[in-house]
DNA sequence: CCCGTTAGGGAAAACGTTTTCCTTTACCGA
DNA sequence: TCGGTAAAGGAAAACGTTTTCCCTAACGGG
């Protein structure tokens, strides 16, 4: 205050009174802790972290009371300072409202936790200039690596891969071929749908997807369509399909409603996701159509709330469980410096009959 | 390496290779910068900072040229060490697997972010021990501040409430009254939705709750039950019911099917959560129940799902999308010293009336 | 001409770590 | 006794910021 004074009044000052750094209860430091225990700090950090051979067994159980005694626990970001890397893990998602993508993520903290880390979780919006916005951020944090989540392809995202940055891609591939992968067989998932819409004997198929910019739809759709066709069937081109909008829910809704505008319904519908398949269902009530037994619906993805809600829906459920430690190891692999890998967690086909009126 | 063969082997080192800090692409500093535009490291930051009258435009123009060669962007870490405190709020959810957590904290991360702000999201599982693991691990990291979203209670938590951190509760209030609270009035919706049954003349009703360790819960119930008593309404006590279990659509699940053991249904039941009542519905169908034409299934959160594969169930909706600036707001009034505010958003009682057979 | 003010900007400290050297003992073998 | 080595631990630098002082030059008023 005194400071302030010596200027005789309050016109001048042209920053906020924000001064100094805020008090709050102050937490002790390293130094509290040498201090009390008598000994340097290059002795405290070392006890810290468990540097063997350079402390006494009586000088570590100084140290060791001494931190108990404060409360201690280090600093992250001065560790992170001098070591130019923090413990976080980024995790950039394409869309947090989608439930997949949502329960990946939640895997993800787990796993990261248990190792030690933080996530940082954004979400992009599947939008180029936030991704690039959000993965300078990240260097700026210093984090220990970037999970992609469902990567959309910008130009930062180029520049962060060309400087290796530390990142992993999940469910959608990255640019280039020398990028770490974690996902699903997405090309086999696909044809194991069609296998199983031909063992049952339905043939007149329709596809709906999302956007093709995504590795996932376009390798589902690819491993679909092929297998379909390796049997003969080839899909007309009205009967694959998606919708102006970015909304999956939508995105089935109104894919369905025009698709049923096209003379007699499909036996089969692959969704290549299951908020696709929510809003291909709504649209096939509409119109009259009972799914499963006059239109086959297929997900992908098999939110856990289908077994509930939506037991007419069969699925490629992706074991969402797995993924977090899959990324995990994912990332110690890239910090080890070895080459990328790509990771395929295995996918069942989740069969499920029932009417949309079970009693 | 040279350092490490003057050893003559590798039998001695006794850490890892790790060495100095890694390689990674070097990014520009701010001394950098500085030495480029020919300025010291003081004006470059008063620039960055936007802090007027302390240099030319000329200077100016020079230094965010050379910034803008360099794609220089402050280190985040640097700056929170001076400043003692970091641009990241954590979220501390209970529960991520919840969509209306997962839902809740997708809206506060772009509100955040719109802020400035980086959120770092952790699950809690609703444990006190991994609660208070974090928020010692958040303190640590600097946070601006702690999002509790439902929080269990906890030593830890009692402490940084006394220690005045900045901590904001979302959904389950926090201990002691000097605390700050965003959430839906939940005594009141549980009471509107005693008054939404009654009007439909249904007075045979049960109610099924997860934790009562949960202020929501226990306000929800209150209200619930104080509205029917007040219409001459008591509940049995076995008409009030949970399960031994964690997980909301199990406890759905087994308290109704033992329910349901003791005499005639209930014409309304009232489910605590979403969750809770699409594992009632499953029970109901397996009795051969239908709902709404025989119980009438009430839920809270309103997952945006239910619109597509709950048409029958009526449910208390949350403005999720209003939790993101609500939260933020809440932080702003913490950081701004003012005392602490309790905020209600405004929740409405969805009604669907379609059939479980809705053709 | 002098004093006071202001604009413009630099030097340096501080934040909390980790790690590299360096020093001091103590001990052991020859 | 000497030389060498190992054990134990300290001093200090560095990481990238922000901010407090401080300095200089210019300028305006008396």
């Amino acid at each position: 205050m005194s400071k302030i004074e010596r200027h005789g009044g309050g016109m001048m000052r042209d920053r906020k009174a924000k001064a100094e750094p805020r008090a709050r209860s102050k937490i002790a430091s390293i130094t509290t802790v040498a201090e009390r225990a008598g000994v340097s700090i290059a002795t405290v950090s070392r006890i810290v972290n468990g540097i063997a051979k350079k402390a006494s067994p009586e000088t570590v159980a100084k140290v060791q009371r001494a931190i108990a005694e404060l409360g201690y626990r280090p600093v992250s970001v001065g560790r992170a300072l001098r070591l130019r890397e923090s413990r976080i893990v980024a995790v950039l998602a394409a869309n947090l409202s989608n439930p997949t993508m949502a329960a990946i993520a939640a895997s993800a903290e787990s796993a990261l936790r248990q190792a030690g880390y933080v996530m940082v979780l954004c979400d992009t919006h599947d939008r180029a200039d936030l991704q690039d916005e959000y993965l300078l951020e990240m260097r700026a944090l210093l984090v220990r690596g970037i999970v992609m989540l469902a990567a959309v392809s910008s130009p930062g995202l180029d520049d962060f891969v060309q400087a290796k940055e530390p990142i992993l891609f999940v469910n959608r591939r990255g640019p280039g071929s020398r990028t770490s992968f974690v996902g699903v067989d997405n090309k086999q998932a696909g044809s194991e749908v069609a296998a199983h819409l031909l063992k049952l004997g339905v043939t007149q198929t329709a596809v709906i997807h999302g956007s093709l910019g995504s590795s996932a739809t376009a390798e589902r759709l690819a491993g679909f369509l092929e297998a379909m066709a390796s049997e003969g069937h080839r899909l007309a081109p009205h009967h694959v399909r998606t919708a102006e909008v970015s909304d999956h829910l939508m995105i089935g809704l109104n894919a369905t409603r025009s698709l049923l505008e096209f003379g007699s319904p499909p036996h089969g519908l692959f969704c290549l996701s299951d908020l696709i398949a929510y809003g291909a269902h709504k649209a096939l009530q509409e119109a009259g159509l009972s799914s499963p037994e006059e239109v086959r619906v297929i997900g992908f993805d098999d939110n856990p709330l289908n077994n509930w809600l939506a037991p007419w829906l069969t699925s490629v459920k992706v074991p969402y469980r797995e993924y977090g430690t899959a990324i995990l190891e994912g990332l110690e692999t890239i910090w080890s410096g070895a080459p990328p890998r790509h990771v395929l967690l295995r996918h069942h086909l989740i069969v499920r009959m029932a009417g949309a009126n079970p009693e």
